[in-house]
DNA sequence: GTGAAAAATTGACAAATATCAAGTTCGGTT
DNA sequence: AACCGAACTTGATATTTGTCAATTTTTCAC
């Protein structure tokens, strides 16, 4: 709870009536590894904290898995998609670790805005930010070796990034496990 | 104007005031080919709305140019990173053919959405719009073949796609020029 | 229009990465 | 602790894509 109300405060100052409301609205989870937080077909209704572990976003292609992201401590969890517009999910959102997340629903989050205007920039701060590492993994894709994408995955995740499994990374870079593999042999 | 007034009421009704205070607030331009809308090092005014023309987002990695986007007749223009944070740009924005625009500033944006707190549902809507085209960008790096790439551009830009400059397309799909002409060769 | 410069094409070859197949290690369950 | 299946590694080979160079085509300024 405190780590998520310091990110929110980095973002915007939190009134003392918009805490309160914060901390008696945001449910906590202690969810295990392989959990979903979404599947297809879904309407997601909630957007989670985590405050402990590592998620990651994917979707199947051809009855292949695609990871599209990663997120860790610190991040916030949520399917742009299904969540904003209400509509079912096309993708899978996974617990890879043992985790602890915060969370607030749909609902909820609009009733906030509502009557906190100064929450509304929070929002919209998070939009940006998330849009904009969307953008840099797309230019990491468009621009990179695959080894400079390894790296640069490295360096998102310096401490977790070991423990992902490996065709998960794989096919987030947009590589095969096996040249994953070999790229971390020859890196070590 | 009555192109981008229809698109907003696509997204969300618009009072009569509102309609008012947007004919009198819009600005529009005529620009060249080539006139570059936004330059690293200034921060981002503007987001236009393109009525005719294309224009490509792009930025220098190592002495080469790698587009970012396209953008096309309906589209808006907006570099999200420097125009939501107020900080100077680090892209480029170019129009590739002479075009005509339609734009309001960042200072009016913000009386709009107090004015108009309808309005903010649009603005909303629209960054979660880029936003997932964004994402699929990302998607298609990530797990198609560069002619299932191609391909995709041409469906996405069906008209213009034949008009833009190879190398940039090129760029835009992380492959050589050679390739993307090879590609453009085999199909027809 | 004409010429210079830029862009696009084409071919030959090199490098990067994928695929397939075979082992090995790891994790979780009993 | 032992087993089973999944995950990972490694090697051999095939495919894709990039690079370099030469040529043709297009663009644009004069």
């Amino acid at each position: 709870m405190e780590t998520l109300l310091s990110v929110i405060r980095q973002l915007q100052a939190i009134s003392e009536p918009l805490e309160n409301a914060l901390r008696q609205t945001l449910r906590r989870h202690e969810l295990p590894r392989r959990h979903w937080l979404l599947q297809p077909g879904q309407v997601s209704e909630r957007i989670f904290f985590i405050e402990k572990g590592v998620a990651r976003g994917y979707y199947l292609k051809e009855d292949r898995e695609v990871t599209s992201w990663f997120m860790k401590e610190s991040d916030f969890i949520i399917s742009i998609v299904s969540f904003y517009s209400r509509q079912p999910a096309q993708e899978y959102i996974e617990l890879l670790e043992d985790s602890v997340l915060w969370s607030i629903t749909y609902d909820q989050l609009q009733r906030f805005y509502d009557a906190f205007p100064e929450f509304n920039k929070v929002g919209r701060l998070l939009t940006e930010r998330y849009y904009l590492l969307s953008e840099r993994r797309a230019q990491n894709l468009r621009m990179q070796s695959a080894r400079e994408r390894y790296t640069q995955l490295l360096a998102d995740f310096p401490d977790s990034c070991r423990r992902l499994p490996l065709k998960y990374i794989a096919s987030h870079l947009g590589l095969s496990p096996e040249t994953v593999s070999r790229l971390r042999a020859n890196i070590v």
